[in-house]
DNA sequence: ATCACAATACTTTTT
DNA sequence: GTATTGTGAT
């Protein structure tokens, strides 16, 4: 069979086992997608299942997306031209799935099937707003912390009759869960754990439902199945009925998140839940050098309470793993880009095939800093998440209040802001009046409308009064054209009557951009004409930017450790491996966080194909303050002799050796000469001809300063900036 | 009462 | 470096 030729023994062994629950565990780069992806097509091509009778599960869009790519290639590949077979496999990320479910039954929820999705900005001012009600002063207790624990006992499937509160602090979460699960029903909103609650709550309270999708779905694939929290199994375990063909792919040494209620566990409750299960291991490795391999697993072994695995490969040794200590987090970010530099230069490497990994996204920042003024591009997926931006919320919450005039939300989002002189003082009194005439806001906004001398008049009264009701006309006004414009024409129409634009560009270059964000955003309301302001909103509650990295730019990605699972890259940099930040401060005193930090850069390492660079800074500027810190124990578990570059714990208290660490790193990169000097002219492709200033060879490349004809001083690198001499 | 600007406090990871 | 709060001017 085609299909098979290139896989090993195991992995044909998982691909073709018989229908039944199977638990594939395997370590990193051992094709557990691969596997999961052949097991489709060979689901489809060969045993003949219809594949609308397929759901495959992922956590995010991105991968999920990638797996529709590869299983549509392998079907063309084993030449069956089914197309429309292919186009209806179910794939897509459990919440989208829920997302998608609860749609079409809304019949049976309390909620109507325009529900919108809240995500955690809206989330946390609910629970501020909850605060306010139950007179809990936001400083005494943390909303974040609150908030957490609602949503841990939702993953846990725990709703707020079964909330028992056995301590101060449980009594005041179940409180603000009242609070706030009663204003997400008037909202008519779901948080992101309601979209996995409903859904298995129907399927429970529902037989003929339940039994209808177990026949509908008779074949369910699961990546990542380490990474599920309890109501993801428990939804798993509903879908999958009697005789389930259930085949879950994971690696419990790369669960990462625990924090948001993934329980690596339910790998052991599903050998529980099904003993004949089959079990496959997954050992071969094919991505990593042995080096890497066994860095990983020096660093993992660490680990209590967990199989030891050996991992190998045919790949050979490799290079070793170079350990840098850099001065701080400046010098970190020049130190990667000029090695990519010289790797680029020296070894032909393309600048797509590295990738920086770091523990928070504030870390970016600095490597950001760093590629924009060495010229050189990059791609980074998340930190400055594009639905996050104050723009792009601002007008999805005026979409938002015209999908559903009653999202108080989105209201108290938009009502002031470009400020129509609606401050807090007016707002409150509208919600007091609201409340006293048992109405939503929007009602309350309404009837001063239509009437401004009847109840609600005679309690808001002059300017506030006027205020109130000239949105509320506008707002009507959006109202009554909502269903002959198409989403990008009511953007367009509410940005020309609010003079949005205005409001946001003040003429700087962040002011464009941000109303070149609000284009992107009008742009991608365009492709969802068709399918209407719910489907639209969705998508952008669900479609995270982590899943919207461009793919055809040839550059260096910088990513969060954990966005970067399930990718692999041939360079890989881990940075900041300092006490602190990786394993991060806030798990030191938890010992199952911990354990998690170590997979986190467990996770890194194994990213890696060909090189891995690890490292850390001597002084770090962090919440604005520049401390010193110590390297991360982690370092301490790596085999010394599968590493280059000195140990930063032998020097963290050494001040002699840093500057011996400095001449390690100047002799480590090769002599650069330079071929600029001061009064040279030169042309620059994007900035225009100028004058150099001066130039520096530094880290093993020429730093050249010019002053360009525009009067602009940049400061750039002679390798990367592609430079052109004009006269001598 | 609202707004603009200044001072202050806080910063893990994400569907 | 950013979200929230505080202050003075309008």
């Amino acid at each position: 069979m085609k299909l098979l030729e290139k896989l090993n023994a195991q992995q044909r062994q998982a691909v073709t086992a018989d229908p039944g629950p199977v638990l594939v565990l395997a370590g990193p780069g051992s094709g557990k997608t691969r596997v999961l992806t052949h097991r489709i097509a060979y689901l489809v091509s060969h045993v003949g299942v219809p594949s609308n009778q397929i759901m495959a599960v992922t956590f995010t869009n991105k991968a999920a997306r990638e797996m529709g790519n590869r299983v549509a290639r392998l079907l063309d590949e084993t030449a069956d031209k089914q197309t429309a077979a292919r186009s209806s496999v179910s794939l897509g990320t459990f919440h989208s799935l829920c997302a998608r479910m609860l749609r079409r039954e809304a019949e049976r929820l309390p909620f109507t099937r325009e529900y919108v999705i809240y995500d955690d900005t809206d989330q946390e001012s609910l629970i501020r707003a909850s605060f306010k009600e139950l007179n809990i002063d936001p400083k005494q207790v943390s909303t974040r912390k609150i908030h957490g624990g609602i949503s841990r006992a939702k993953n846990e499937l725990i709703e707020l009759k079964d909330f028992s509160a056995e301590n101060y602090n449980a009594e005041i979460t179940r409180r603000v869960y009242e609070r706030y699960q009663e204003k997400l029903r008037i909202n008519n909103a779901l948080d992101f754990d309601d979209l996995l609650l409903f859904a298995v709550r129907l399927l429970q309270e529902n037989d003929d439902l339940r039994l209808q999708y177990q026949q509908r779905y008779r074949h369910i694939l699961v990546d990542e199945f380490q990474d599920t929290n309890t109501a993801q199994y428990v939804l798993l375990r509903n879908l999958a009925g009697l005789q389930p063909d259930l085949f879950v792919v994971g690696d419990p040494d790369q669960s990462i998140y625990r924090w948001r209620g993934a329980d690596y566990r339910n790998v052991h409750r599903f050998r529980q839940d099904y003993p004949d299960a089959q079990l496959i291991l997954l050992e071969q490795n094919y991505r990593s050098t042995q080096t890497i391999l066994d860095a990983a697993m020096a660093v993992i072994d660490r680990n209590p309470n967990r199989q030891p695995k050996r991992l190998f490969t045919e790949r050979g040794e490799g290079v070793k793993i170079t350990l840098h200590e850099a001065y701080d987090e400046n010098d970190e970010a020049g130190y990667i880009v000029n090695t990519i530099a010289n790797l680029t230069l020296m070894e032909k490497i393309d600048p797509g095939d590295c990738a920086v990994m770091y523990r928070t996204n504030a870390q970016s920042r600095a490597l950001e800093e760093a590629f924009l003024k060495a010229g050189l591009a990059y791609r980074i997926v998340g930190a400055q998440r594009f639905y996050g931006r104050r723009e792009i919320k601002d007008v999805i919450a005026y979409l938002r209040l015209i999908h559903n005039p009653h999202d108080q939300v989105a209201l108290l989002r938009v009502i002031n802001t470009p400020p129509r002189s609606i401050g807090a003082k007016t707002i409150e009194a509208l919600l007091d009046t609201a409340e006293r005439l048992q109405l939503t806001p929007y009602e309350t906004l309404s009837s001063l409308v239509t009437n401004p001398d009847g109840d609600a008049g005679s309690l808001i009264t002059g300017r506030t009064n006027r205020a109130l009701s000239d949105f509320g006309r506008q707002l009507q006004g959006w109202l009554a054209q909502r269903e002959e414009l198409s989403i990008d024409a009511l953007i367009d129409r509410i940005m020309q009557d609010i003079d949005y634009r205005n409001y946001i560009d003040d003429g700087t270059e962040e002011g464009l951009e941000r109303w070149g964000n609000v284009l992107e955003l009008r742009a991608a309301a365009q492709e969802f004409a068709q399918m209407g302001l719910t489907t639209f909103l969705e998508h952008v509650a669900l479609v995270s930017d982590q899943d919207t990295l461009t793919e055809s730019l040839n550059a260096p990605t910088l990513l969060t450790l954990h966005a970067a699972k399930g990718l692999e890259f041939p360079i890989v940099f881990i940075i900041g491996l300092d006490n602190g930040v990786l394993p991060h401060q806030r798990s030191f005193n938890d010992a199952e966080a911990m354990a998690e930090e170590r997979r986190l850069f467990y996770v890194g390492i194994t990213r890696a194909q060909d090189r891995l660079f690890l490292l850390r800074a001597f002084r770090r500027r962090q919440a604005g303050v520049s401390t010193l810190s110590d390297a991360s124990p982690f370092l301490d578990d790596l085999p010394p002799d599968q590493i280059e570059g000195i140990h930063p714990n032998r020097y963290a208290w050494d001040q002699v050796s840093f500057q011996r660490q400095t001449r390690w790193r100047e002799s480590a990169v090769p002599e650069t000469q330079a071929h600029f000097q001061a009064g040279m002219r030169v042309a620059h492709p994007q900035f225009g001809e100028g004058t150099v200033l001066s130039t520096q060879v530094e880290f093993g490349d020429e730093e050249v300063t010019i002053i360009f004809d525009d009067g602009e001083t940049k400061h750039l690198v002679a390798s990367l900036a592609n430079l052109e001499i004009l006269t001598e």
